[in-house]
DNA sequence: CGGGGGTTTGAGTCCGTTCAAAATACGTGG
DNA sequence: CCACGTATTTTGAACGGACTCAAACCCCCG
């Protein structure tokens, strides 16, 4: 169990990751309504930032670090349904209904979060109606990859849904590349990648082993390296359409 | 193939779906715009409305009938993604981006439609920004939707999945109740129950019978039988939690 | 009466799970 | 720095659910 780590310093108008969320679009004087409003921290990779079942009190915007967002069923089996990244906020849900959280989030790399109250969005919202349609459009895509999910559950084996979230890792944690070859350092634990393609850590497993043995990948802890591109394609490829 | 179905008449001014659409607080001014700019129709099952990979040029508003969303893998199968209703609306990401669309919409029971360009939508947005928020809750409302999707998709058996999509099916389409008995006109072909719940045709029939044979439920044809509502919730309990 | 799609049934197979145990990595205290 | 205990990961064997392929059946319609 993570301790907890403190300190609150961060500042909005200086955030650099604040470009990349839907705060871009505010101007200076509805920054300094949020900046205010704003409780950063600091967390350490385990934290919880908010529980499954919680009541949600504001949205969490992330700053730095990375969030896996979770679910459990009745079993206490969890699966990851995404991943959360700097610039992406959580909870936003909060700002139009007094539901519960349906999601447990959870630093799985530390980081600054920064947590911002319902009623300041709200009152953010009114001021900057734009704003609104940010989070719809962040909505949105999320409700595409949901769905995404959906298809790629029912539809792909789950040799193939773990080539595709390796793709999809290779777009933000790709350490190097060169004609068709690159490293990877994995952001999650094995268990926590069984949990993203819904199965089980034995599963994941000889699922590597499986591409280890075909020459696809090689693993070693959490650094992947792949020989040729083009091999991790076919894959999916093959699994798809023939 | 069914032929088209003809006649533009309805007026926002009278429709009764559109208190349970996002367009339930335009004003009269608003509501002006609204009616000169939608197109209607009427449409007999199995017509579709929008296809996978089309540009989508506005939005869709149901006011009477069924419709089902649904998307392709690269097999030829589809997955119905999820149900319709009158007071739905499809395609409002396509007020945000230009993107085509990701899942194809078809009748499944005819009704009436209405369609609305992107143009008019963004313009009552901006007259009307709490439109916005409105077009915010059903994303987010159809996010958890997804979400719980899938959850069920890798957690739960074929079986208790058809169970909890009857149990949906039974609050939109029972037709007769008492005392924990009921009985109700399934919306859907076998081949669309599967495809709700992303399992093969062949699952679906063997499911079906399993579920006959053990007397928790009589099916005739379209019409379901359902002696004891508590025997289908233990079906869930079960599969879940033990 | 003869299609033709949808549905059912059957037999066989495979993928992924389950359960159990061994092996490895990890953090902590001695 | 090493030894130890714990958690994670790996491996094995066996089971089972859902799929595949194939054929029969059914019902609606022309």
């Amino acid at each position: 169990m993570p301790r907890k780590a403190a300190a609150d310093q961060s500042n909005c108008f200086t955030c650099q990751t604040r470009k990349r969320t839907e705060w871009c679009i505010l101007d200076d004087e509805d920054l300094t309504i949020l900046d205010r409003a704003k409780k950063s921290r600091e967390h350490l990779p385990g934290e919880l930032i908010f529980n499954e079942g919680e009541a949600c009190a504001g949205i969490y915007c992330i700053e730095s670090g990375l969030i896996g967002v979770r679910r459990f069923d009745a079993h206490g089996n969890s699966i990851l349904l995404r991943l959360a990244y700097p610039g992406d906020t959580l909870g936003y849900r909060s700002v139009l209904t007094e539901e519960k959280h349906r999601v447990g989030a959870e630093m799985l790399q530390g980081g600054r979060v920064c947590f911002v109250d319902r009623g300041t969005v709200r009152a953010l919202i009114g001021r900057t109606p734009a704003l609104g349609l940010r989070f719809l459009r962040r909505a949105t895509r999320e409700l595409d990859a949901a769905e995404e999910k959906v298809l790629s559950g029912t539809t792909m084996s789950i040799r193939a849904r773990f080539v595709h979230l390796l793709l999809v890792l290779k777009e933000r944690f790709a350490t190097s590349m060169e004609d068709g070859a690159f490293a990877l350092e994995l952001p999650l634990s094995r268990q926590d990648l069984a949990a993203m393609i819904g199965a089980r850590p034995e599963s994941m497993s000889r699922t590597i082993k499986s591409l280890e043995d075909d020459g696809i990948a090689r693993f070693s802890g959490r650094t992947v390296h792949v020989p040729r591109l083009d091999a991790l394609l076919d894959e999916i490829e093959l699994g798809e359409d023939q």
